[in-house]
DNA sequence: CTGTTAGCGCTTTCAG
DNA sequence: CTGAAAGCGCTAACAG
């Protein structure tokens, strides 16, 4: 392997001062239109590219801006992922992804690593990150929170209210006739699935339905655990009409278990999922959904640090969830009759 | 923000040399007990993280590893990003993710990043990158390209046969009895699609059965691609009964389309993907598709590195591709009877 | 076993 | 406008 360039072999290519170079490259300073035109050639030439560890160093910022995400692999995290990538767009900064899942060694995790990194800034996806370190952490540098209300960090933490989409996507299912609503919950040690138990549950309140415990299953958000939630329910022969699943992947493993005892979506039962993921609206039915405007949160998330590194007040965009109708819920069936009319509307 | 701490205020609370504090963080040479307690107690105490920017100036050494991806939100890309992740873990070095949609600016991609960032070496997944690029970074560093065959670089490349997983998808929807078979290819310029176009190809002509142009149809590995190409070929009327989609997404487009119409799958056509993304196995019904040993892949990757990096000679794994028979494939529907006998097996 | 001392590659005063 | 020189925080000889 070659060593790689430094600066110095570039300003004696040019005939120039080190210095020099450095302000070419940076911008900084005045440097004659002579001089800048041998350096520009000699970096071309050398396909020369700067050391940012040694930039870094010398400059006492990375330039960096850390991004904790619980799972590099999640359609949803990921989603938001690629908005924080475009807020940095252009910005100079640029996002240094770690999940959670990786661990360096038994004694330090990944936000230890990106602060070894000495990120300037850090966005922080979900709640599984301990608050204390979070604390610590925005008393080191800013720090942006997507996803959790931290008591004492309101002004960083962005979220969009997860317990109005909730209740939205329940009065959806209510308004059709549903009575018998199951909720597929997440795990409970997330935030944003108890938001969204909690929603289910204020909309019920609201429409005077009484709320039936064994109606409220659990689940972990992914597939498998809506397949097995169901088929429990489902072999139990608890009746219910309709899922309101507390996110779009547990929807579909809840669907699946519907599948195998024949039961159609939405003709027998309805269906909605959470997230909007992006392979949502090509479920057969398409599925209806609560949408998180996951790209926009992440480019809010980014503008902010960006703010908050400026020195200044970051402004706080609100984002709703909102109901996204598609296919996969329909009135309640009813049983004595087959008389659904065939009237449009 | 306060300063972070430095090596030296460790040393001074802990009353030894820089040296031993950093003979013990790095755990090269030996140290008293004596000394170690008093350093390990202040380092706990103070918090101290080292600076991975000075370690990496003074090491010549980043520890760390780019990994180039194409698109960090997509399902497979991301699920062999997991497996990069596995691969590394323990072993000191670390993966920093880069995305190829990222743009630093309009002169500097992601590749010029990581360099930048002086990454001791270098996954690239996928097939977007210049040839002239990969080659000219095979000089600069330990490279292990994922998904592409380099001329020249045929050892630090890892593949999957896609020629052959192709062939077996295509097969088993001929041994079912399909004759007309859609390939809803892939983006031509992608290597991988190429070879899943091939092996359809040649499945169908070892099996005799000639290959209809218009039953080759275009997609771009999107579910909305997907589902415009089958629109498209519904629309005209082309006759088939059965569609092997490039991928798993956009093979769900493609049932979406042919949900509009009223066509079930399996019994009115069968449809087969590729890639097996996690969702894949809970669709409704459960896709038949070519299983691609995504994570086992991306640890691989992480392997091969790491022996290049040792300066080693890597083990080359081979991986395949093999179909996962689930139940979105059946035999050809008999159109002049309904004889299809209730038999098993 | 431990401290001293050069750098690592770059930025940034500070003089010219 | 430009160069010299002093670090940035850490590692790695090199002496003790």
């Amino acid at each position: 392997m070659p060593e790689s360039l430094t600066l110095e072999q570039v300003a004696r290519a040019a005939r120039v001062s080190t210095a020099t170079v450095s302000r070419i490259i940076n911008g900084t300073g005045t440097v004659s239109a002579h001089k800048r035109a041998a350096v520009m050639e000699a970096i071309e030439r050398l396909g020369y590219r700067p050391n940012m560890m040694a930039q870094a160093l010398a400059r006492g910022s990375t330039m960096s801006v850390g991004v904790l995400t619980p799972d590099i692999a999640s359609p949803f995290y990921s989603a938001v992922l690629r908005g924080v990538e475009r807020g940095f767009g252009g910005s100079g900064y640029h996002p240094v992804f770690a999940s959670e899942e990786w661990r360096v060694s038994s004694a330090s995790d990944s936000l230890d690593l990106l602060v070894s990194r000495r990120v300037d800034a850090m966005i922080v996806l979900g709640g599984n990150t301990p608050l204390d370190r979070l604390r610590e952490l925005a008393g080191l540098m800013p720090l942006v929170v997507l996803g959790r209300e931290l008591p004492g960090l309101e002004g960083q933490c962005l979220e969009v209210d997860q317990t109005v989409g909730a209740e939205q996507a329940t009065h959806h299912l209510l308004a059709l006739g549903h009575r018998r609503i199951v909720h597929l919950a997440g795990p409970e040690d997330h935030a944003d699935a108890r938001a969204r138990l909690a929603g289910y549950r204020r909309a019920l309140r609201d429409a005077g339905v009484p709320e039936a415990p064994e109606l409220i299953v659990p689940g972990d958000f992914s597939e498998a655990g809506g397949h097995a939630a169901t088929e429990a329910l489902l072999a139990a022969g608890v009746p219910f009409t309709a899922i309101f699943a507390a996110n779009d992947q547990s929807s579909a493993g809840a669907q699946l278990a519907l599948f195998r005892r024949g039961l159609r979506v939405p003709t027998d039962l309805s269906v909605v999922g959470f997230d909007d993921i992006p392979g949502s609206a090509f479920e057969r039915p398409p599925l209806t959904t609560v949408r998180q405007p996951t790209g926009d949160m992440g480019q809010a998330a980014a503008a902010m640090v960006l703010a908050l590194l400026r020195g200044e007040q970051p402004s706080m965009p609100t984002f709703r969830a909102a109901l996204v109708e598609r296919e996969s819920t329909a009135p309640v069936p009813t049983v004595r009759s087959n008389a659904r009319g065939r009237k449009k509307g």
